[in-house]
DNA sequence: CGATTTTTTCGTATATCTACGAAAAAAAAA
DNA sequence: TTTTTTTTTCGTAGATATACGAAAAAATCG
C-alpha cells in the first residue's frame, strides 16, 4: 500500500467520514481557505491512482468512495511507523503522539487497541 | 394523476425498466432514430413536472427514478379508460386492444389480471 | 374548419466536470 | 547544500449537463 501525504490524508478522511462524495462535497467539507476546485480534483485523482478510492460515474460526474477502510489504513500506518521509529519501544509511542498533538482523544483509544493487537506475537 | 402522452410513456417505460437512469441512459435505450439529447431531456423534465419521476443530483447530473410504480399507473390508466369508453363492457376491452395492436402478449396477461381485480365489487 | 392549448423539438446559453500538463513548492536523496 | 524526485497548485481545453425559450407540430375545443 502506497503512502498518503498529509494533504491526501486530509482529503481521505473526509471521504471516509462521508462514505461517498463528489469532489464538490469534499470541497465544501474543507475549512477555509478552500483550494480551487481543480487543485482538489488533482488530489482526489492521485488518491485514485494510488488505489485509495474508487469511483462510480454518473455521466461525467464521479462519485468517489473509499477502497480501503480507515481501520486498515490506520493499522498499516501504525505498523510501519512503529517499526521504523519506535523499534522495541511501542510502549512510548502513544505518549509521543499525544505530545505532538497529532491525534485526537478518540484516535488514541483506537490506536491503543491496535497497539494491543500488535503486541500479540501472531500479528505481523 | 396527470396523464402521460405516448411520447412520455415511452420514456417512462424505460425508466421503469431500469429502476433509475440518467438522461443519457434513456437515450441509449431508445431505438433509432434517437432524438437529440436536449429533446429527450425536455421530455424527462416534463415527466418530473408531472410528478412521475424524481431525481437525485450528483453534481450537475441527475439520476432519475420512478415516483409512481408501473403497476399503479397501469391500474389507473385501465380504470379511467374502461370507465370512459367501455362502460359496462369490460368483457370486450381486451379484444379491442388486441385488434388495435396497442399491447403486447405479456401486457395482455398483466391487464387480464388487472381486469379480473376490477371485476370484484370492492375494487374502485 | 379555425382558434386555442399542449406537446414536441432543439438550439443556445451557461454551469460543471474531468483530463492534462506546466510550473512552483516541498521532500528526499546524494 | 545541491540535485533529483514527488507533491501541490491551478489554468486551459474539451466533454457533458441542465435551463430556458422560441417555434413547429399535434391535439383539443368551439
Amino acid at each position: 500500500m502506497k503512502e498518503l501525504t498529509q494533504n491526501e490524508e486530509r482529503v481521505m478522511r473526509i471521504i471516509w467520514s462521508k462514505g461517498e462524495a463528489l469532489v464538490r462535497d469534499i470541497l465544501e467539507a474543507l475549512p477555509e481557505p478552500q483550494p480551487p476546485y481543480t487543485t482538489l480534483a488533482s488530489t482526489v485523482k492521485s488518491l485514485e491512482k494510488k488505489g485509495f478510492v474508487k469511483y462510480r460515474a454518473y455521466g461525467s460526474t464521479y462519485l468517489y468512495s473509499p477502497k480501503i477502510t480507515q481501520e486498515d489504513y490506520s493499522r498499516k500506518s501504525v505498523n510501519s511507523l512503529v517499526k521504523n521509529y519506535f523499534e522495541g519501544s511501542v510502549g512510548n509511542f502513544l505518549s509521543f503522539m499525544v505530545k505532538e498533538n497529532k491525534i485526537s482523544d478518540k484516535e488514541i483509544e483506537d490506536l491503543q487497541k491496535l497497539i494491543d493487537d500488535m503486541d500479540k506475537p501472531e500479528e505481523k
